[in-house]
DNA sequence: TTGTATGCGTTATCAA
DNA sequence: TTGATAACGCATACAA
């Protein structure tokens, strides 16, 4: 008879595996219900029982399975948030004020970025059915989307996307901040003021413009727009054009500082002045010489207020719709000069 | 007899809502355990059955729940990730690369940021059994939780940490870049170096302390070392008070941009002249004026390669325990002085 | 090729 | 106060 001795090391190398209810049950010789009870604290225990319970588990490094518990509530216990590309601070401060909210409602959080991904819209879809409500998060999939993973059941709130009906939505302000920001570059003498930024790449984009676009028609000035993308490259490159051409632009109001920056690096370039201004104020905005104005968004209550809206109607308390804007404030810095 | 009559809009507006495997079996008239068959691929089936199960999962807008598959897979089908808060680039990055790779192996990804919470070894621990495995990022929780967290079962890689025995670890190369880079200043002349660091603040920090320190031992120079915590405030902060004493420094060396870039602010301040050298090449690293020579880590490619070690533990492809170290690239700019 | 029956690990209902 | 036992939704070994 082989008798197959388990080294003890082994025996509480991994603990806790594979230890059930039931394991702990029948160690503390009560039912699988009364160890759900104890753990739980759902029901009156006598002291006694919940005593030996609680040793029995502690013994058995018994920890429930997530698993196991979350089939039987039929609940995740789990929030998902969708963003596009997560490079460039915003979406990651976002995501952090997300997840720092989800936590402390005892969430988890699932994160997707869809990049270029072609299959975006299934690995939504997917997503869907690992939590209890998602958060979508920009330009990240179409209104399509949005209403079949609604579909599904689960919660949705959107983040600076263009309104659906009946989905929650949280934004930052747009349109008045660029007006302000058009309206201190017109202030100081700049003539020819150009926007670069694509009004149909993403809600926040088209905001800027319509803002943009009205405080020049109010002065008279010609709307130009040099539909850009929304990268330090893109900046680059379209305000290098713009730069060379024969009727230059004296001030750029770009749809971002990455876009900003890049613009300015053109007109270091070319060695030619011109006024600009980005939004977001990153880091870098700071640091580069004249220092970008730009517009700040609070980015993490942004993700915050997300997942509050979201807990909200996970749990029911809320059930009319909501519709928020975030204020934003604009930083005048010295790219847009004017200023001595 | 009142005829209790579901609007149709009802009847479409929520589909796959509670449609269980066993409704599309009804419907196809097979049973359970074929539908999935057809679903999964799993074992052959009739093609005309098939045509009708399929026909079926459409028609109910069937859709497998996620907890019931796991449940009976046992697995979750998805990684964890945990990072400090740092919310530098740098770590965004890394996650970036981390949900890619996971993503095209059909995986989750489940963050935690543990920022300064206390409870975070209990957060850690509950991650543990929502994933089949985990990636632990920079000086997250201690390695007790470490441990803990590997007799779990679940795997465990180690992202930028100290080594720990059986446990796979990526790190990226610090130590010779240091080595270099202080070389570099040395030899442009700088005689009176500081490291602004936090050896024990993390591993990071202590490797490249090491490698300042090599340099400077070999140069037969004084190994200056102004403790510092790692964001932009206490950089400019040590440095302002470096700046000023006596005894001044003519060069710094930064345990990261933030630092760094912190540090020529206090410079600049103080109108004072001194070569600072960062780390990681965040953007405003570019921008800054003079621009940051700094040291850039392939920080996607980190993030991918701990999701892979991370696979191939889940997926027991491999055994043998991995230590892998990045190779980094110093970038030398105009920050570090003496160039024309 | 298909169906039956059981397991997966909890929670919760209903009795006792 | 406690115990059986039926969900929860799927996968799969075993039969047929």
């Amino acid at each position: 008879m082989k008798a197959v001795v388990k080294p003890v090391s082994k025996l509480f190398e991994e603990p806790g595996q594979g230890v059930t209810i039931y394991h702990v049950a029948e160690r503390a010789k009560v039912s699988p219900a009364t160890v759900s009870r104890v753990l739980r604290g759902t029901q009156p225990v006598a002291p006694a029982t919940e005593e030996r319970v609680r040793k029995a588990v502690a013994e058995l490094r018994f920890r429930p399975s997530r698993l196991g518990v979350a089939l039987a509530e039929r609940k995740h216990a789990a929030n998902g948030i969708v963003f596009p590309d997560l490079s460039g601070p915003f979406y990651t401060e976002v995501v952090l004020g997300y997840e720092e909210m989800a936590a402390e409602r005892g969430r988890s959080v699932l994160i997707l970025s869809t990049r270029d991904r072609q299959d975006a819209a299934h690995a939504v879809l997917a997503l869907a059915d690992r939590v209890d409500g998602m958060v979508l998060f920009g330009r990240t999939v179409d209104d399509e989307v949005v209403r079949e993973v609604a579909a599904t059941g689960i919660p949705v709130v959107l983040l600076g996307r263009p309104e659906m009906p009946d989905v929650d939505l949280i934004n930052t302000e747009n349109e008045q901040s660029a007006y302000e920001l058009t309206q201190h570059l017109l202030g100081h003498g700049h003539r020819r003021v150009v926007y670069l930024g694509d009004p149909n790449g993403s809600a926040d984009a088209a905001g800027r413009w319509a803002g943009v676009s009205k405080a020049l028609k109010e002065a008279r000035r010609r709307r130009n727009i040099a539909v850009c993308g929304a990268d330090e490259q893109a900046g680059h490159d379209t305000a290098a054009e713009l730069l060379t051409g024969s009727n230059r632009p004296d001030a750029l109001v770009c749809v971002n500082d990455e876009v900003a920056l890049g613009a300015m690096l053109a007109a270091e370039e070319l060695g030619v002045q011109v006024a600009v201004t980005g939004w977001d104020d990153i880091m870098a905005a700071r640091y580069a010489r004249p220092a970008l104005t730009t517009v700040r968004q609070p980015m993490r209550e942004l993700g915050a207020q997300a997942a509050a809206a979201l807990e909200e109607r996970i749990t029911g308390t809320r059930t009319g719709l909501i519709h928020r804007v975030l204020p934003t404030e604009v930083l005048i810095r010295d790219s847009c000069g004017g200023h001595s």
